[in-house]
DNA sequence: CAATCTTGGATCGTATACAATTTTTACTCA
DNA sequence: TGAGTAAAAATTGTATACGATCCAAGATTG
């Protein structure tokens, strides 16, 4: 019951490759497992990812890491601090802010796009999307729960086919999870809510006006689970955190 | 009467650090000096950037060239294909339409933003910008006319002080030179507007809705300023464009 | 003569070595 | 004991060297 994540995760590789202007080889690689990692909470927000360490756990010399580590630093998942190193990055309480009103106003037009266009194909894959996040979620591993939520936003921009605006709802929905990361307060995954579904719904009858609307009140929504408060900073191991 | 720019391109450069996550040290400086070069037009789209040539122009190694246009890369000046190395971006009449598309829906939006909180020091180097572009441009600096007419919108974008979006405006001005670079029509400069004179009555009278109406429109008349069709490539050489 | 194959040069991808900077540790002295 | 300082260890920044890939020109063959 945990296979149907697979080909998605494939897809998210192929997609990501298009859309930025990522490193080429063995740098690729690593950028992705790294990015995976973070987008699962593997690793925390503000832990360290040394050269040495990095490459010694992926058999990789110390100058396609840094190149992988640069490229997630421009998609704002990793911090570079000057002679100190890259770290996950840590958004603030202002980037969150930021970050949740870019999406407010950019993923609803999107969503319009993306209605507009769908294939009955797209749909049904869309469907089994949400069904494997279901799964993950029941079966406990919130960590690829949340990492598939996102991917729902990011698939919703390939399907409008614009790759401009799914460039930038890539970063968006990356940074959305280091601040969920930091600051999600409900206890409840809210992901799971309804607005995934109904948004299915709006997609399935073509529907524009309500497609953006109902993304538009669902990243509102989102924006307000969050408990922006100061919170203190986590410090796991590296090697304890990705050698599983 | 060409001095009132230098503090202007200051400016832009630390704004620059401030919003990406660019490389360290002495690679800032060439990125930041290759980007100038496209953005001025002085480095035609589809140029190849060799490695060792800039490296020798600037009296860096590969390694921090490579760094430099990695970073370009994922702001989109610079493309880069596996095994053969990197060229100035030549973004395709899709793309066009694209960049287009998402600044006619961020910037009237950021426009608002900015009208509501802009300061009178802030509308002072507004109004200082402009001089400087009026300046370059009649004598005849077509280049950095350009340069400082896109500079007004990401000036703009550090006025709403709203990071996230001023990250994507950035990147979307600076493709949109080259855009412009390939596929500008219109014999007459029409950035020279007036549109950018009536964005500064709005932000005198702090009047959001109306900053958001015109600077809609003035996206849109680019757009559509735009001759969208197939050109050929031109092949300018490196070191006869830079030397200077 | 045209098409293909081979070969040489140029350029990029990667690893490694060295220099510069930061961080930690150990030590002295009040 | 605690603060200040200086030396040592660790980590990053940069340069260079070597192997791999691509491109173009020339040779070869049908």
């Amino acid at each position: 019951m945990t296979k149907p994540v697979t080909s998605a995760e494939l897809d998210q590789r192929s997609k990501l490759h298009e859309v930025f202007a990522l490193p080429q080889g063995r740098a690729l690689d690593i950028c992705f497992k790294l990015q995976t990692a973070i987008l699962e909470h593997k690793l925390t927000p503000g832990l360290k990812l040394s050269e040495d360490e990095v490459g010694e756990i992926y058999g990789a010399s110390r100058t396609v890491v840094r190149a992988s580590l640069q490229a997630l630093a421009h998609s704002g998942l990793v911090a570079m601090e000057k002679n100190r190193g890259a770290f996950v990055a840590k958004p603030s309480i202002r980037e969150a802010h930021e970050v949740f009103q870019a999406r407010a106003l950019i993923e609803p037009a999107v969503a319009r796009l993306a209605a507009d266009v769908i294939t009955d194909r797209q749909l049904a894959q869309l469907h089994a999307h949400l069904d494997a996040e279901h799964a993950a979620l029941h079966s406990g591993d919130m960590g690829k729960a949340l990492f598939l939520s996102g991917n729902f936003h990011t698939e919703i921009a390939d399907i409008a086919d614009h790759r401009v605006f799914a460039g930038m709802i890539r970063s968006l929905i990356s940074r959305s999870s280091l601040i969920i990361a930091l600051y999600w307060k409900r206890s409840d995954t809210a992901c799971e809510s309804h607005s995934h579904h109904a948004l299915m719904n709006a997609f399935e009858k073509h529907d524009g006006a309500a497609a953006e609307k109902i993304q538009k009140s669902h990243i509102v929504d989102l924006h307000s689970g969050l408990d922006l408060k100061e919170k203190p900073a986590g410090g796991t191991s590296l090697n304890e955190a990705l050698r599983g």
